[in-house]
DNA sequence: CTGAAAGCGCTTACAG
DNA sequence: CTGAAAGCGCTTACAG
């Protein structure tokens, strides 16, 4: 039933347990005869051991788990690849990533007690309650704003997004703008800020308040508040992400709207699907790649003890396609 | 350091640890006084208490956590749902599920030991060597054909779905299909026994071959197959999922070619985006819910030693929209 | 160079 | 109704 254990391995090769953990574990310092050494190797091949990762994490409070939180929020593609990206590069240190999607209000505590990771990273704040129970219990804890909200605040990326999208829509030509902001209250809070660059570009800009209205990925949904745009004499509308613009693209297809000539649309993202939308969408991205290397960096940082790396400065892109 | 321990509770509130383990498990048969039982409780949750799991997988040898092996194909939003149901059935039964995507080559045997999971869940065959070490150890298997590779292949929906699609095709009249295939390798076993439904229903139609193309995701390649499909009297293609189909609809409005009237496209999942396609796509569903009960159910049998229930004869349904 | 022993935190017979 | 004690499998000072 359970397996075969570093005992077993100790009496079929005439040596104390020590020994085994010392030739399994490559001890540095410790010097084991060659003869022994390989003795203790072949036993443990021929009886197929491996170490019980319970006992080991309960006696060395850790293990090769890195274990991922992901918010409550909808993950597409674009949490997808980063995660694969942060596997990628955990995998060279023979670190394994887990991810948890937190659903409700499950404590978190059951979880990472549960599994004893190494590090835990969180793609979006933690409690710092929880935090603090972490670092307590000697487990990293890597992610965004776990040390400073401030300062992860005043860095904010999301208004550049949005700003970005604006000043898009402005740089074409259009004079009155809309958001189209999401319905979905998991993910307001980056609409919101977002929203708040949009804003301000349009301040700048001398240009009115964008009109916002909530967005469903449904076709009805998009047409009225494409209706209410048209009404309002709104000429671009940036969308909370690539998904709503579609659904804008939608709308204003069913209006009979040129796009981008009547209603140019901007989205964020850059999903693999936007380059085949009707137009090809144009949208803001940023670069997937930097921010996982960067997490993958802040863990391998905590690990071995340094000082986390500063964030790079990786400004959201312009990918030009036809919407807009 | 360590965090609160079963210990701590027990000299805080003034029993034992033995008391305290068995107010914290609900042991049956086992009768703590009321107030007793109050007091540890409240001194736990006072305490933040939370019991380590690797001393009590030790113990015990199970844990309270699913690990989901995911393949190494793309994940999209169909998976996803199908997480996120699965996650939510567990935790009704305090099971916590966590996702592991499977990276090259890595073993398996390394993951499963690290968490010592109750039980493990594969959304692809394991390795018959990984399954054997798995049950051995301990550890519940539950997965597409882990038992019967035969009986699965024998009741495969993919060639249902393929087949829907030419059927949904020829009845609106399409004489000459092609079939959109995927160049993403990971994937290409899927894509092969949809495609092979797609074949059947042409040879009973007495219909000519589908004419096979892979299409990337993106607008040049689209462009090359819809003119190959052209050139060759297509009317009607079956793409391998939704994102090709999306593909296929690009390259159809770049050729000028109307659909579904020239070119009849019809895809596979129902993604959120279809409805909003331009024509909306007309697509193949499975229902997930459904898989992800069944998923659950497994899971949950398996940990009260039932046999596993029979797969739900959940046939795929057709979503009729406009592009077919 | 190698071994006996302690202890990580938990659960569970076994005594009271 | 409650507690003292053993033991899950491992690693690591500490002695030889």
């Amino acid at each position: 039933m359970g397996g075969v254990t570093s005992a077993d391995v100790a009496r079929e090769s005439g040596v104390s347990r020590t020994t085994v953990s010392y030739v399994l574990n490559d001890k540095a310092g410790v010097s084991v005869s060659p003869s022994t050494r390989r003795r203790v190797l072949e036993t443990a091949a021929r009886l197929g051991y491996a170490p019980s990762a319970a006992a080991r994490a309960l006696r060395s409070g850790r293990s090769d788990l890195v274990l991922c939180v992901l918010p409550d929020w909808p993950v597409g593609p674009v949490v997808e690849t980063m995660l694969d990206h942060l596997a990628d590069e955990l995998a060279e240190r023979d670190l394994s990533v887990l991810v948890h999607h937190v659903r409700g209000d499950r404590p978190l505590a059951h979880l990472w007690r549960a599994v004893t990771p190494r590090t835990v990273v969180g793609l979006a704040p933690f409690d710092p309650a929880d935090v603090r129970a972490m670092r307590q219990a000697g487990v990293q804890v890597v992610g965004d704003d776990v040390d400073s909200a401030e300062a992860a605040a005043l860095e904010d990326p999301q208004p550049r997004i949005g700003r970005m999208q604006a000043e898009r829509l402005i740089s074409r030509g259009r004079r009155r703008l809309g958001y189209a902001t999401t319905d979905d209250r998991r993910v307001s809070d980056f609409a919101e800020r977002r929203l708040a660059g949009v804003r301000a570009a349009c301040v700048e800009h001398g240009l009115a308040e964008p009109l916002v209205i909530p967005v469903r990925v449904d076709p009805g949904s998009a047409a009225s508040a494409v209706a209410a745009w048209t009404q309002a004499d709104v000429d671009g509308v940036a969308a909370y992400n690539d998904e709503v613009a579609f659904a804008v693209l939608a709308g204003a297809r069913d209006a009979a709207l040129a796009v981008p000539a009547d209603l140019a649309v901007i989205g964020v993202d850059d999903v693999p699907l936007a380059a085949l939308a009707s137009p090809p969408l144009t949208t803001v991205t940023q670069s997937i790649e930097h921010e996982a290397s960067y997490l993958a960096a802040c863990v391998l940082a905590a690990l071995d003890g340094e000082a986390p790396p500063t964030r790079p400065h990786d400004p959201p892109t312009l990918v030009a396609r036809e919407s807009a």
